[in-house]
DNA sequence: AACTCACTCAACCGCCTACAT
DNA sequence: TATGTAGGCGGTTGAGTGAGT
């Protein structure tokens, strides 16, 4: 169909013009396909009037990257490229184009909203920023503040409350992880250096905490000014 | 069957950078 | 050097669709 309203609230550049937009038919497709296959894209600019298109060339581009490269892969992302994709954004972050061309036949296109739609939430539901790729602690500070005051303070006509679980959070990790976690943000608060405490003590048991723990909810905000510069790495994603 | 809700992904926009003039 | 243009990129949107009630 033809996007005659404005329907995103903006003022597309394409109705300036009168050109179409929205979902490409098979027709324009094919148009496109065969404009390329004898001369090449060339310039994007001029190469919709010159295949016949009512189109601008940004999305002649963007269809021709996106969908109709002969060279693209489609299906679902096996795991290894789920793995690749994950360590590429933990290195470069959203330089979707960069993990692309990583990742032959696959667009960056495909790789954002594959991220966005899976990967993102899978890492979130395991306990770990996508944004930073290190476990979320300052979820892990919150649950612990509560819990121990309310432990401190429970009695036979206080039953132990799960804390977490009323915060919406679920079960994160086990205790001992959140004990070593809470040490380790004190040293970071102290300045003192978490080397010195059992480093690697720490990192051992994130790593099996992430693949042992239940999936836990969603929280909307995956931004943290608690965030870490340990790269958290050697964590595989759980396969649901 | 009808409706609601959540999810997916193609397509768009605005911004940025590189390059030409 | 300043300005204009084209192409590329990342963020966002919303139609389509399937699952659940």
């Amino acid at each position: 169909f033809l996007f005659s309203t404005n329907v995103m609230g903006k003022i597309p550049c394409c109705d300036k013009n009168g050109l179409k937009r929205g979902p490409w038919t098979p027709e324009e497709d094919k148009k496109l396909i065969d404009y390329i296959q004898k001369h090449g894209h060339g310039r994007w600019r001029t190469l919709p009037k010159n295949a016949g298109l009512k189109r601008c060339g940004k999305s002649c581009r963007l269809r021709w990257a996106n969908y109709l490269r002969p060279d693209i892969k489609r299906g679902r992302f096996s795991f290894e490229e789920e793995e690749i994709i994950i360590q590429l954004h933990s290195v470069l972050g959203n330089k979707w184009s960069a993990i692309a061309s990583r990742l032959p036949g696959r667009t960056d296109n495909e790789i954002k909203n594959y991220w966005n739609t899976h990967i993102r939430k899978r890492l979130l539901r395991m306990g770990i920023d996508p944004v930073t790729h290190t476990p979320r602690l300052d979820l892990l500070e919150l649950s612990s503040a509560i819990c121990s005051t309310l432990y401190n303070s429970s009695s036979p006509h206080n039953p132990q409350i799960n804390v977490p679980n009323l915060l919406g959070i679920g079960p994160i990790m086990d205790p001992d992880l959140l004990n070593l976690a809470t040490t380790f943000l004190s040293c970071q608060q102290n300045q003192i250096g978490f080397s010195q405490i059992n480093q690697t003590q720490f990192q051992s048991q994130l790593t099996q905490a992430s693949q042992i723990q239940n999936p836990v909810q969603e929280i909307q905000s995956c931004t943290t000014s608690n965030t870490l510069n340990v790269p958290f790495l050697s964590y595989r994603v759980l396969q649901m």
